[in-house]
RNA sequence: CGCGGGGUGGAGCAGCUUGGUAGCUCGUCGGGCUCAUAACCCGAAGGCCGUAGGUUCAAAUCCUGCCCCCGCCA
């Protein structure tokens, strides 16, 4: 009998730089659940990839003096290496500039233009010459271009259009019979309440502002815009429109999109209508999940709190840093991310508890029985408790599990976990040790153990690949029928003869003070590199744009000389250093983002140039009343300003 | 302005759809145990569930006003 087919994927990513933590979330929430669906016994095809083409990446290379092409090539390496490091068991990548994909998405655009569905208008938007780049009215800031600061004019431009509108009540329709299709349901309120109800206008899916993106055949100039290409991925890939499309007969419509809330309304509005316009079935559900939060703030590369998941696999094993995310974290909402729960998640739960487990347990078999239990074996009175318990949480993380709950799928395993530790203290082997005659005793409370392990190990091979083996290893689990789901719906599936082999320690306790601050230090180092490519950049921009300005608007910038007193670091930041500074009379507490180029010690004593008439601000909530000046360049290096020569403090700078 | 999310013991969260003992993890304190990775097990302290009203025999849970935080990604 043929597998009941599961189609799950990612998002595409953009490849206009390296990915962070947050796609990496994403992605490996969506490999737990492909894993999950294979032992189930799922014939699963799991796409993930990348969207490369655009604007943005068209400019970059340029600044880089690459080719796209090349350029989207070396970042898409980086990132197959990064999925192959979280142990992300993708069947297949999809690259927008796969041949492929190109063939499908004219094949796509071509079709919607013959059925009516797409027309040939004109667009009109803000555009920044300089820049080439349209912006929306929302997006400027002061009315100026985001990106370089300057006016922008109203332009038009010959575009294709998309009739999505024409879909609009169709799309309400769906979402209001199928419950199920956005998920967390939260989400769907939002859709309706902000886009589908107030009305959907029509799509703009041409461009002749910019060459980077798939040509459309029949009118040479313009390229497909974002939508119908990048969307297009979750059917290019399984061949649809090309000599082979057995895959996409087989696995579509894809049984779960799993997507990043800020792309919700793409996957459960413009996705469903181009589908429907080619009248093609759609996904069964989308489901957006939430943000990882940084310093209490969404994590963006121009905040420079991109967390770098390469450093903390390195630190900690692919399968720590994995749990950490899928556990932490209720999936589909907003979750804290910081370098100290994930030490302490990883000591309470895996060490402490997981870790620490099998390690007795290892232990005890080894220490009593010389490595291998006899068969002579007699049970206890709790038994019957544990036993229960693995069954019941068997039951419940398959129903956590089927909803794509991952943090209270893993905290139900960690329930038979402390369940296991608190029936050791309970039936005190040690104890009984001591006693020749209870020896069967001994032996079947070693097997509920080790059988309880075997247990747990199946439980968390999706969401952790690798642990399992090394339970499997030290426990000589070799049959594989012993490692699969359907050899944990009994209890007592493991023949009684356990052998063990020791091994080393799963999980190493992480000594948290002295980890963190080497954590901070590491992320300091990847971070500061981005940050200086960036200000690098920035820097130079604005000095070949600077704007002249008048004695009268200098004059408003009061500086003044001042004597640093006191310093420290500020608490739980890594780049901010707080001074009291005293700039002639009155003492001003100033807080700069220094920390990585100046120790508190060095910065005493030292005269420094400081903005007086700043407005004051809080920084991690300690008010910062002033600036001090520094100068940086694009190697990443920074220098305050300081005074040649004594002067008071206080002396006005002009 | 509008829309969406959120405000629950020191920290982070669950509970709210289907009103009726406020639950979990970490931390703190006390105890137990010694097989183990200074770990494990037990117990305790700590909450007027943002605020003001309303509905109800009964509200963290439903309704209304207000305050605060976060986001808005064409």
């Amino acid at each position: 009998m043929a597998k009941e087919k599961f189609y799950i994927t990612t998002p595409i990513y953009y490849p206009s730089d390296k990915l962070h933590i947050g796609h990496s979330y994403c992605t490996v929430a969506t490999d737990t659940m492909a894993r999950y669906k294979r032992m189930r016994g799922f014939d699963v095809k799991f796409l993930t990839g990348t969207d490369e083409h655009g604007q943005k990446i068209e400019r970059i290379a340029k600044e880089k003096g690459v080719s796209p092409k090349e350029y989207v090539d070396g970042i898409v390496r980086w990132v197959k290496e990064l999925w192959k490091t979280l142990d992300i068991s993708y069947d297949y990548y999809i690259r927008t500039t796969d041949e492929k994909h190109i063939k499908a998405v004219q094949a796509i655009f071509k079709k919607l233009y013959e059925n009516g569905d797409i027309y040939k208008s004109s667009y009109e938007g803000l555009y920044c010459t300089p820049c080439e780049t349209f912006y929306t009215e929302r997006q400027l800031v002061d009315g100026k271009c985001p990106d370089c600061g300057r006016e922008v004019e109203k332009l038009k431009e010959e575009s294709y259009f998309f009739k999505l509108s024409k879909y609009q009540d169709r799309i309400i329709k769906h979402i209001e019979e199928n419950p199920e299709f956005i998920q967390p349901p939260t989400r769907k309120n939002e859709m309706i309440n902000n886009f589908l109800k107030p009305g959907l206008e029509d799509l703009c899916i041409s461009r002749t502002s910019f060459k980077w993106g798939i040509p459309v055949d029949f009118d040479p100039g313009h390229v497909v815009y974002v939508w119908v290409d990048a969307l297009s991925n979750y059917i290019s890939a399984l061949g649809y429109a090309s000599d082979d499309d057995s895959d996409f007969k087989k696995y579509w419509p894809a049984d779960v999109h799993v997507v990043g809330k800020e792309i919700v309304r793409f996957h459960t509005i413009i996705w469903p209508a181009m589908l429907m316009a080619l009248d093609l079935p759609l996904p069964k559900k989308v489901f957006g999940h939430g943000w990882l939060i940084i310093d209490g703030g969404k994590m963006s590369k121009s905040k420079g709190n991109v967390v770098d998941p390469k450093v903390l696999t390195d630190k900690y094993g692919v399968d720590s840093v994995r749990y950490f995310l899928l556990r932490e974290i209720a999936f589909g909402q907003d979750g804290n991310f910081t370098n100290e729960a994930l030490i302490n998640r990883i000591n309470a739960d895996l060490a402490n508890d997981l870790g620490n487990l099998l390690s007795r347990t290892v232990g005890m078999i080894d220490k009593y029985f010389g490595g291998v239990l006899p068969k002579e074996q007699t049970g206890n009175d709790f038994d019957a408790e544990i036993v229960k318990t693995a069954l019941n949480t068997v039951v419940k993380v398959e129903e956590y599990m089927e909803k794509m709950l991952f943090s209270d799928a893993f905290s139900e395993i960690w329930v038979l976990v402390r369940r296991c530790n608190k029936y050791i203290d309970e039936t005190t082997p040690w104890i009984v040790a001591k006693d020749e005659t209870r020896k069967a005793e001994l032996a079947g409370i070693m097997y509920t153990l080790s059988e309880a392990l075997r247990i747990i190990a199946v439980l968390i091979s999706p969401g952790m690949p690798n642990t399992p083996k090394e339970i499997y290893k030290q426990l000589c689990v070799e049959d594989d029928s012993l490692k699969t789901w359907d050899s944990i719906k009994d209890f007592g599936a493991m023949p009684k003869e356990v052998r063990i082999e020791k091994g080393s320690v799963v999980f190493p306790r992480i000594d948290v003070k002295k980890e963190l601050e080497e954590l901070e230090a590491a992320m300091e180092k990847a971070q500061s590199e981005s940050i200086a490519n960036k200000s690098g950049k920035d820097d130079k921009k604005k000095t070949e744009d600077t704007e002249i300005i008048t004695i009268d608007d200098f004059s408003k910038i009061k500086l003044r000389v001042g004597k640093v007193i006191k310093c420290e670091k500020v608490e739980k930041s890594d780049k901010l250093l707080k001074s009291q500074i005293d700039i002639g009379g009155e003492v001003r507490q100033i807080v700069s983002g220094i920390a990585s180029y100046y120790s508190p010690e060095e910065m005493v004593g030292k005269n420094v140039v400081v903005v007086v008439n700043l407005k004051p601000v809080k920084l991690r909530g300690v008010l910062s009343e002033g600036m001090i000046l520094a100068a940086s360049d694009d190697s990443g290096s920074l220098k305050a300003v300081t005074v040649d020569g004594d002067i008071k403090s206080g002396s006005e700078v002009r």
